[in-house]
DNA sequence: TCTGGGGTCCTAGGACCC
DNA sequence: TCTGGGGTCCTAGGACCC
């Protein structure tokens, strides 16, 4: 626990809402609604005229338009908010360097590292004032609300007991007395599932849950949930403002304006999903080796698969073949109302792993590779001991499963080359014949069109 | 015609290895 | 015939957050 209120969350109010009001001056005043317009969206943000109707983020914008009929409903434009919300972060950087953002509209600010002369609540105070004032004036007049506190958790609500438009000091020493009477639903972590779970056991309020030893909390909602929430039920909560952190999935998924039963329009909207995906690794230059697939069916109900390839890729032909294979897999009979596709397991694009293990042959290997004379095609692929090579270079086989062969190419003038893929039973793919105390040795002849 | 899209983290079981 | 005990990786699902 820090002794100073030097954590500060701010959050921009009905921020996708507002920047829309900002750009049309005849939406001002209005209630407006952003979020998917379509028979299967939801709201993303309500300004507060339309809260005044009930409407709030998450409904499904059906209700949305039940409950507030003149509101504007709009798509959004990312593009606008990305750019707002970058400004944004610029000043919150001019003030400190530990800046934590949470999403667009949200983010943690450590002023303990912002060399301020003092960190008590009068200081804490102005340099929140000043930052809401800055951050207006940036924004082209957005309003945000601002939380100091001892740490993120208490800080985050500190931002909402003056939301909008405001700003809340809460004093070291004062933590535990103002979280007591709160709805257990304000700690962090705490969902729907949950809450249904501490309802049961009575708990409604923190401090109902502080009234819990830890075994008990932990025995309820499993070792980490059950440790965190005891912790923070006490106010306690000393994570750090971390200002950077590397991506560790990336993922397209789609839901449908109605259900798709076409199995063969399924295997082209993955294939699209993946080149999507393939897309946006390429350009945080990421490759990953899980590539998973979410079908969502007709009644809501979810499932995943993924695959785990030998050697991260961000090849879009590689993803969409294993996502195509990992849908025969599932049941989609009555017809699909979401499909995605994701890569996890990510890699910074050039990475020693990536062709260290197994050795990649070396140069000399190749006219051994050509001494040997073709076959017959081989039913399925060794990873790590059969060997391709073609006027591209000599590669290993990295991966073989689910009907899809990956190959790492290299050679000695061009060094590392690409992972591409081929289907196992791809008639340019030969079995060379190895020599008698040799092992399997395989050469791809693949035509100019390949992959 | 209830229920988005982009993520993160956790759990639990099985495989596999030493 | 009586069978340990970790550790790590992989898969599937669930909860949660904005």
């Amino acid at each position: 626990m820090r002794e100073h209120a030097s954590v500060l969350h701010i959050d921009l109010d009905a921020f996708f809402a507002s920047v829309e009001q900002r750009d049309k001056p005849s939406l001002r005043g209005k209630p407006v609604v952003v979020g998917g317009v379509g028979g299967r969206g939801v709201v993303a943000t309500a300004s507060y005229e339309a809260r005044v109707f009930g409407v709030r983020s998450a409904m499904s914008t059906r209700e949305a338009r039940a409950r507030c009929p003149h509101a504007a409903f709009l798509s959004g434009r990312f593009h606008a908010y990305r750019e707002t919300s970058r400004a944004v972060m610029g000043v919150l950087r001019e003030l400190s360097p530990l800046v934590e953002p949470l999403s667009l509209d949200e983010a943690f600010v450590d002023l303990a590292a912002a060399g301020l002369p003092d960190l008590d609540e009068a200081t804490v105070r102005a340099v929140g004032e000043e930052l809401r004032a800055r951050v207006h004036e940036v924004s082209g007049g957005l309003t945000a609300s601002v939380g100091l506190a001892s740490s993120k958790f208490l800080a985050k609500i500190a931002s909402e007991i003056e939301k909008p438009d405001g700003l809340t000091v809460i004093n070291p020493g004062t933590e535990r007395d103002l979280l007591r009477p709160l709805n257990v639903r304000v700690i962090p972590g705490v969902g729907p599932a949950t809450v249904e779970r501490l309802r049961r056991s009575g708990v409604y309020t923190v401090s109902d849950l502080e009234a819990l030893d830890e075994h008990e909390v932990v025995q309820l909602l499993g070792k980490a949930h059950g440790h965190s929430l005891h912790a923070m039920a006490r106010g306690e909560d000393d994570r750090a403002v971390v200002p950077e952190r590397e991506a560790k999935s990336v993922s397209v998924e789609d839901t449908y304006s109605t259900d798709v039963t076409d199995r063969e329009l399924m295997a082209d909207l993955l294939t699209r999903q993946a080149a999507t995906v393939a897309g946006r690794l390429a350009k945080q230059r990421m490759s990953g080796r899980t590539i998973s697939i979410k079908v969502r069916l007709h009644d809501f109900s979810t499932s995943s698969r993924s695959s785990t390839l030998p050697a991260p890729t961000d090849d879009a032909a590689l993803i969409a073949r294993t996502a195509r294979g990992l849908l025969t897999d599932l049941d989609t009979s009555g017809g699909v109302r979401l499909l995605g596709v994701g890569v996890s397991g990510l890699a910074d694009w050039v990475q020693e792993e990536l062709f260290s293990d197994p050795e990649p042959p070396e140069p000399s290997d190749r006219e051994a590779l050509d001494r040997l004379a073709p076959v017959v095609r081989r039913p399925e692929w060794a990873p790590g001991s059969d060997v391709i090579h073609d006027e591209m270079g000599a590669g290993w086989v990295w991966g073989a499963g689910r009907g899809v062969v990956t190959v790492r190419f290299e050679t000695a003038e061009t060094g590392p080359g690409p992972v591409r893929s081929f289907a196992q039973d791809d008639p340019a793919l030969h079995l060379w014949q190895p020599p008698p105390d040799d092992e399997a040795v395989a050469r791809a002849v693949i035509p100019p069109s390949g992959t």
